[in-house]
DNA sequence: CGGGCGATTGACGGTCATCAAGCTGTGTGG
DNA sequence: CCACACAGCTTGATGACCGTCAATCGCCCG
């Protein structure tokens, strides 16, 4: 595959931004904010394309303002695991690491913010307001991690994929409008690897859930036609 | 069960805290240090004790000074799933939520530190280094939240048991001198419910590892006998 | 010595992975 | 405009891995 340049756009002035309030952002000032805009740089990346991979020299931290990002580890053998979408307002570069400890690509085309990470920390270092809400952020994304864990290791394959559903279905909620349409913008092999299944059961998964009348599949997403038992799938 | 009250100790001065370099406190100085130890309290646990329940009312945060904690999910029906293990020099309360997401009890005797979570987030809120240490916490956390969700979604009941074994004894080593023996404090339920599977088929998988020449099972533990093997098998 | 709990071992079966074929929709070129 | 190719998805057949159920062992402690 052919490794494309992510395309660079305007400088978009962040007190502009419309992911702000759901974005680190949100901790700063007119001032910080215009400062922040600085040093950032707006990028836009392919459906696929990938935006850093595990190993590499981490230089760099971003915030997602379009599209969604999956983030995944690979084991040497190829097996994947996806261990997180990243979507409009979510802040990717918590790690202190010197090298990055996962790989991030675009499931769709996605636009970002980049910030050099030494200019970033720099700026973050004397912000307590921007420092909390990063605490805020790390633990919010650490109990979405202990969720998975639950997630991966105890639920059934058709829980899984119910849980994910609804899960999905709330993280879309919280950023944007309602829609009767849950659309799934990643692949079924994403969606495997999320949930630690085979792409095979993932497809069963589905048509099971629609031959009981829980969810309708449609082209790029689903119908949530049942939510409660839904719900009651995903074992809350 | 009974349901036993920790027993409090001496207000030891965080001055001559043992696991202070490892904890979060190492970000704090000498004055610091005393007002910190001016809200905190040294508490014990007795085996098994609960320390804090999901969906309780969160009043408190914990520095782990002695002993293993588990911190765990459990899902209506009774299924658990074990998240992490906490140990001396580890920091519970990362999360921002009003209430627990999570079970924690002691493994076995356990000493923590407790402060009340509204004057501890009084004191850390204009400290940026105390603020940065526990972002460098809650990303170290994240990361391993990471690793595991590889080691649930994509590994095998073997790669699953050794993977364990060398992250356990590699974190032993960090906080205490390397022992030929490796301490397992926790029950093989336990483990099992940290790996996501049933403590039969981790019985199983100590002993064919043991079978196969990669570990010595002891009292209380095990030693590894070829930790290149077992290194291997985890498939980092 | 006997009770009890945790761990181990064995027999069996179910869930989900594997392998393989067919389907569907989209884009392409004649 | 239709045939074709291709990629993603679905469906089917089979079997392995690990869960379930059950019995036994080992050890600690009363």
């Amino acid at each position: 595959m052919k490794r494309s340049i992510a395309g660079e756009y305007c400088e978009q002035p962040c007190t502009d931004c419309t992911v702000r309030s759901h974005a680190i952002c949100a901790a700063l000032d007119e001032d910080a904010l215009r400062e922040l805009g600085s040093f950032s740089h707006v990028l836009q990346y392919r459906p696929n394309e990938p935006v850093f991979s595990q190993d590499e020299i981490v230089t760099s931290c971003y915030n997602v303002r379009e599209g969604v990002m999956r983030l995944y580890k690979l084991l040497p053998d190829g097996r994947r695991q996806i261990v997180g979408f990243a979507l409009p307002g979510d802040f990717i570069g918590l790690s202190h690491s010197d090298r990055h400890v996962i790989s991030a690509d675009a499931v769709g085309p996605v636009v970002a913010c980049r910030f050099v990470k030494r200019q970033f920390s720099r700026f973050a270092e004397e912000r307590p307001n921007l420092l909390r809400r990063i605490n805020e952020f790390a633990a919010r994304e650490l109990a979405g991690a202990q969720e998975q864990m639950v997630l991966l290791g105890r639920r059934s394959a058709e829980e899984k994929v119910a849980s994910f559903l609804v899960t999905w279905r709330e993280r879309l909620a919280q950023i944007g409008p309602a829609t009767a349409i849950t659309p799934l913008p990643m692949s079924r092999q994403d969606i495997a690897d999320y949930l630690g299944l085979t792409i095979e059961t993932v497809s069963r998964t589905f048509t099971k859930l629609e031959r009981d009348g829980v969810i309708e599949i449609v082209q790029g997403g689903i119908r949530l036609t049942d939510a409660a038992r839904a719900e009651a799938l995903a074992a809350a």
